[in-house]
RNA sequence: GCGCCUGUGGCUCAGUAGGAUAGAGCGCAGCCCUGCGGAGGCUGAGGUCGCGGGUUCGAAUCCCGCCAGGCGUACCA
């Protein structure tokens, strides 16, 4: 990238300078370059100098003044300037400039893509809500940044899978059973209490519904034993059917859940059963092997595991913890924790992932410390699981709020969402925050500014080009042989260079996993292509300057579809 | 109490490993269609970057202390 190459000519020149005795020999700090806000200072600039006038006891425009006449310049430059109070500023060569329209012509949709993962194996697991009630609102974020995420590491070069971690045992899932036993018991006619800490949401009550209309009344125990087999004790029945129930229940959730997804524009490579990690290794005898016996083994090996209080601890305390946690409860069974480091030992020990990056919500924050931990303890370096914590969303409808709770049944749904202002906005709304900010997600204004919003914006421009090109199609104008240095005013230029971002746009969200620099970057090159437009006659009585330009036009096309779909967007002809 | 995140114009948010006059969208006040899509372009008003110290040639950005909000601190997930 030409900030590396920048990095490294100034360096050359530092050295050169020092070698000379032009400049006092110290060691160099590490030398960055950036892009100045106000284009009048260039393309490039550092502030070498700045950093150097203490060290060297020199004045920082002195110290610019012998760079300045050291520096050799890369080939896509031609001005060095040096700037008060101690900058060093580059500009691209227009030739340069002109010619990666030529060359975003030539990689086409691939344009901004990477080697730099090397095709290292990246294992990205978001969303994961509980099968226990369709997705809100809230959960369209993480989906969203996730999903994006993926686009843009694969388009960094890494080889990604994407992954939705199903909660498919323990409490939760038990008292979903019990919900939706109760339900279908009630929509038999019977009067049945909900229990506490039941599911009341009506999807519960539809999803009894259904199973009543296509599997009848074949859960239901009534006061004579009616469905009992012979021998069978009421209680172990009741508990089947809710086992039974609650499978099916699940089965239809997660359908609904993928389908919302879907609605989204979010897939997952992988469903990833938690029971799963229970299951004996069929390869091997005495039913141990599963996931959960390997990763427990390891631990008891470390010597981590510890019997207390009838309990079974995981000793993070010895690993720098401030607590040690609950691995096994009194009764035998595993809680939370204890899966997730099963899964955990599955992502990298058995299906041996370079990194794994999981996307949770501020709910999880305080997990992150004893995974770290486990992961110590199996013998995984921390560093290799990425975890972004994603603020909550809070919801509101104008300035009342709406507290979102699956078991009191209160929840906007992200399937209202999507029905209401369609999945392209609600991606950039999600997209365009970061996920440190907690985010107020007011319903109404969601809607009113729907019609009056950024993705209309980006959207309309890459449409506007569309229109151009059906036209110049029209008039059968071939630009193909269309001579790019022909592309001079600053419109153009101005243009070329926000193109010419989108490949370190693409590095900048792969490396700092902040995909909400998508969102700017596409706004910033529509408003750059409407002006252009506006300035810029494509289509004219100059046929070699509208060739040109039909190819500059073109390659924003083709950026513009490439952020929009990183983003998960459609990039629509007409609209 | 402790830990994590946040506090930037009326509103919603950016601000790139401290840098050259703090940015955008919405809203507000104006201007621009005898040519390719006006879902557009241009101009303007509006900011003690929560408060107070410190480090530095230079701080919205780093450090410390306060204040405010969110989340966590379970043998819940």
């Amino acid at each position: 990238m030409l900030k590396e190459k920048l990095a490294a000519c100034l360096r050359e020149a530092v050295l050169e300078a020092q070698q000379q005795g032009e400049l006092v020999t110290t060691t160099l700090p590490e030398i960055t370059v950036e892009h100045p806000q106000n284009p009048e200072h260039g393309d490039f600039a550092s502030g070498l100098p700045l950093k150097l006038a203490r060290g060297m006891r020199m004045s920082p425009m002195a110290i610019a003044e012998r760079i300045y006449e050291h520096v050799s310049p890369p080939s896509e430059f031609d001005k060095v300037m040096i700037a008060s109070p101690g900058f060093i500023n580059f500009n691209l060569r227009d030739d340069w400039l002109c010619g990666q329209v030529t060359s975003i012509l030539e990689t086409g949709e691939s344009y901004g893509a990477s080697l730099s993962g090397k095709g290292s194996r990246v294992q990205l697991e978001f969303v994961s809500v509980n099968p226990t009630g369709p997705l809100h609102v809230g959960h369209g974020r993480g989906a969203v940044l996730g999903s994006t995420l993926a686009n843009v590491l694969s388009a960094a070069g890494y080889s990604v899978e994407k992954e939705y971690y199903v909660n498919d045992m323990g409490n939760q899932i038990d008292s979903f059973g019990r919900s939706l036993y109760a339900r279908y018991q009630q929509c038999l006619g019977k009067e049945v209490a909900m229990l506490p800490n039941s599911y009341l949401g009506d999807y519960m009550i539809d999803l009894a519904k259904e199973i009543v209309q296509e599997q009848g009344d074949k859960f239901s125990l009534s006061l004579e034993g009616r469905g009992l087999g012979e021998g069978e004790s009421p209680l172990r029945a009741e508990g089947e059917a809710i086992s039974e129930l609650a499978k099916i229940g699940l089965a239809r959730i997660i359908q609904g859940i993928k389908e919302d997804l879907k609605l989204l524009n979010v897939d997952f490579d992988v469903w990833f059963s938690e029971k799963s990690l229970y299951r004996p290794d069929p390869e091997q005898s005495e039913g141990e092997g599963s996931q959960y016996h390997k990763a427990m083994a390891l631990l008891q090996d470390g010597g981590y595991v510890a019997k207390k209080e009838n309990a079974t601890w995981f000793e993070s305390t010895a690993l720098g913890e401030d607590k040690d946690n609950v691995l096994l409860r009194s009764d035998g069974s595993p809680t939370y924790f204890a899966s997730d480091i099963a899964y955990h030992y599955n992502k990298f020990l058995e299906r041996r992932f370079s990194t794994v990056i999981d996307i949770w919500g501020a709910d999880h924050q305080g997990h992150v410390p004893r995974m770290k931990a486990m992961l110590k303890a199996l013998g995984v370096a921390p560093e290799h699981l990425k975890v972004i914590i994603c603020q909550l969303v809070t919801l509101r409808r104008g300035k009342e709020m709406v507290k979102v709770s699956k078991r009191s049944g209160d929840i906007v749904t992200l399937r209202e969402l999507i029905d209401e202002v369609g999945p392209d906005v609600c991606r950039l709304f999600f997209l365009s925050r970061s996920a440190d900010s907690q985010m107020d997600f007011d319903i109404e204004l969601a809607k009113k500014q729907s019609v009056d919003n950024p993705v209309y914006y980006v959207q309309y421009a890459y449409a506007r080009i569309a229109s151009i090109l059906r036209l110049a199609k029209q008039q059968r104008i071939d630009y193909a042989q269309g001579d790019v240095s022909l592309l001079s005013t600053e419109p153009e230029l101005t243009l070329i260079r926000r193109l010419i971002l989108l490949p370190e746009i693409i590095e900048e969200v792969a490396t700092t996993l902040e995909p909400h620099h998508l969102p700017y970057y596409a706004q910033d090159l529509a408003t750059v292509f409407h002006s252009f437009y506006k300035q810029c006659r494509v289509i004219s009585q100059d046929e070699e300057l509208t060739k040109a330009r039909l190819k500059l036009v073109r390659a924003t096309q083709i950026v513009l579809a490439r952020v929009l779909h990183l983003m998960g967007m459609t990039a629509p002809e007409r609209m």
